[in-house]
DNA sequence: GTTAGGG
DNA sequence: CCCTAAC
């Protein structure tokens, strides 16, 4: 321990690590995730059906003869955020033993890794899957868990030593007196027990496989590896309960390994909370967290797209034999634009066998798309809910300083020339959308537009979107009488909401969108109080009642009038 | 050509 | 803001 320094922890993060009090979370961010946010973002993704193949990789379920039922992620994903702790225990004490072992590791991605066996399980099966791809890959895996970087052994090590008592951890040692032969031989002469010990203390862990062999082959694994890099770690003397062990070298890849797995472990490192109130922070997970995370997990390559290339799709599009597929363009060039951790819809294919772990661009845990393969419409998001992330790809920095941007202080409500910056007609805009692949604009609306727009509505009535247009935006060239019905739509729906919480308020503001006046939106629902919104449920306005309306709408206007000019004052 | 409505 | 069926 005293080659080592603690450089992962702060002093004062490992204060407060010290103080274990339940169900706080005290524990400094582990080295897979910058907080305990992201590690619960993570654990609340495994738990989630689509990457329940992800979860069976890690612990191997199928080896290990564990299986899930559906009845459970059923029971979970039911149970969501209202769940109290008597239904919590129900559910718990409805898991099998086998099913609780999943449900430890889900948890364990918070929650404290020495309280539960689950993470040893995850660690063992680490190795394995190492041990398995007769990994001289390690190069591979350092890499791929780049992430991890050089993160210190020995705080896992140590922290399980204070648990574990007397454990001790591995020394760095530059003194390579033993060959690889002395310590295999050492291996095979040992006891299941001596080798169940020598696995904690190379592991820093305890664990549960009492296979001699399999125990071996850990051991051995590592020595053979041992020639991979100069330095090599063994056993503290005091690590053994005879000399005979002394001088066993933990070859650098097995160190590696361990980097890998106690790296993973340390995904544990936070305290206990309930999963159930986890649930309700699904927002936070971190996409990248996810990605080291995986990869890191028995060299898992997820090899997520950075970028999407709407060509690219657009290719795919095609099914293989040409036929289309149905996806509007429109639907393909909306592509994630963040790395955030959106619900993204990929397709999932079969689980990775242990042969194909180390290819790069396979499918592990259904995420991939591989060029070339078809796309099936089910796994491309929906542009609906893709809205926002489309809206801000296809907006241009033009955009935001035009004239229409800003409010017209002046506010010449009915007068035709106040947004004249441009004299085209807005048709001639929306015949040039064909070839812009982008919107054709992308304006907010003013406050000023939507006097006039409310105006227009007082005026004409719900519906008479071209009339509006050629009375009230004869001279807006992007204001087409579907984009005022929008804009109607929309402000129906802002009225309705407006004394809903302030949360949403806030966040409209938090993006710069500018609130809309609650004059306006009480004048919007007086109007469509008036004005039913789509006129086609109506009677058609025979002349008389047109002019009757005429004439309502002079005091409408009026009072439309009357509003702007409080509106001037205070905006 | 316009509008409603879904996205 | 786009798309499109329906008017």
């Amino acid at each position: 321990m005293d080659s080592f320094e603690y450089n992962w922890k702060t002093p004062n993060e490992s204060a407060k690590s010290s103080q274990r009090e339940p169900e706080q979370v005290v524990s400094a961010a582990s080295i897979y995730f910058a907080s305990e946010e992201e590690a619960i973002g993570v654990e609340q993704l495994f738990a989630e059906p689509e990457y329940g193949d992800i979860v069976d990789t890690l612990l191997d379920f199928n080896t290990c003869a564990f299986s899930l039922p559906e009845s459970y992620i059923k029971e979970f994903s039911a149970s969501e955020s209202v769940v109290t702790n008597s239904d919590r225990d129900a559910v718990q004490r409805g898991l099998s033993e086998e099913n609780k072992t999943r449900e430890k590791f889900l948890d364990g991605l918070s929650n404290g890794y020495n309280d539960n066996h689950c993470s040893i399980s995850c660690e063992d099966y680490l190795l394995d899957i190492e041990l398995e791809e007769e990994t001289p890959t390690l190069d591979d895996v350092t890499r791929d868990v780049s992430c991890i970087g050089n993160v210190n052994l020995e705080n896992k090590l140590a922290d399980s030593e204070q648990r574990n008592c007397g454990v001790h951890v591995l020394k760095l040692s530059d003194a390579s007196t033993s060959s690889d032969h002395d310590a295999l031989d050492e291996f095979e002469d040992m006891s299941t027990d001596k080798l169940l010990e020598v696995f904690r203390n190379m592991f820093g862990h305890q664990t549960s496989v009492a296979d001699k062999q399999w125990l071996e082959s850990h051991m051995i694994f590592g020595l053979e590896n041992q020639e991979m890099s100069g330095k090599n770690y063994s056993f503290p003397k005091s690590s053994f309960d005879s000399s005979e062990n002394q001088g066993v070298k933990v070859p650098p890849a097995c160190q590696n390994l361990l980097t890998v797995s106690t790296a993973f472990a340390s995904i544990f490192n936070f305290r206990t909370k309930p999963r159930v109130q986890h649930v309700k922070r699904r927002e936070h997970i971190q996409w990248n967290s996810f990605k080291c995370l995986s990869s890191a997990a028995g060299e898992i390559q997820l090899d997520f797209p950075d970028k999407w290339d709407s060509k690219e799709l657009a290719k795919e599009n095609v099914k293989c034999d040409g036929t289309k597929l149905g996806i509007s363009e429109q639907n393909l060039k909306c592509k994630p634009s963040r790395g955030g951790f959106g619900r993204r819809y990929y397709h999932r294919g079969a689980k990775a066998s242990s042969q194909d772990l180390g290819k790069r661009n396979f499918q592990v845990g259904c995420i991939q798309i591989p060029p070339g393969l078809p796309i099936e419409e089910r796994f491309i998001r929906r542009e609906g809910h893709l809205s926002k992330d489309c809206r801000a790809n296809r907006a241009y920095n033009g955009n935001i300083h035009s004239a229409e941007a800003q409010d017209d202080p002046s506010g010449t409500l009915s007068d035709q020339s106040s947004d004249n910056s441009s004299e085209e007609d807005w048709t001639i805009g929306s015949e040039t959308r064909g070839t812009n692949q982008d919107r054709k604009h992308n304006k907010y609306w003013s406050t000023t537009e939507v006097l006039k727009l409310v105006e227009g509505v007082s005026k004409y009535g719900v519906g008479r979107w071209s009339d509006i247009k050629r009375m009230f935006f004869q001279s807006s060239v992007h204001r087409s009488p579907a984009d005022l019905k929008d804009k109607w739509r929309n402000l129906l729906r802002a009225s309705c909401r407006r004394l809903q919480s302030r949360r949403g308020v806030d966040a409209k503001k938090k993006h710069g969108v500018s609130r809309i006046p609650h004059e306006v939106l009480n004048r919007v629902r007086e109007l469509a109080v008036i004005y039913p919104y789509s006129r086609k449920h109506r009677t058609r306005i025979s002349p008389t009642a047109s002019l009757a309306s005429s004439s309502n709408v002079e005091s409408d206007s009026q009072l439309s009038m009357n509003e702007r000019n409080t509106l001037n004052l205070t905006y």
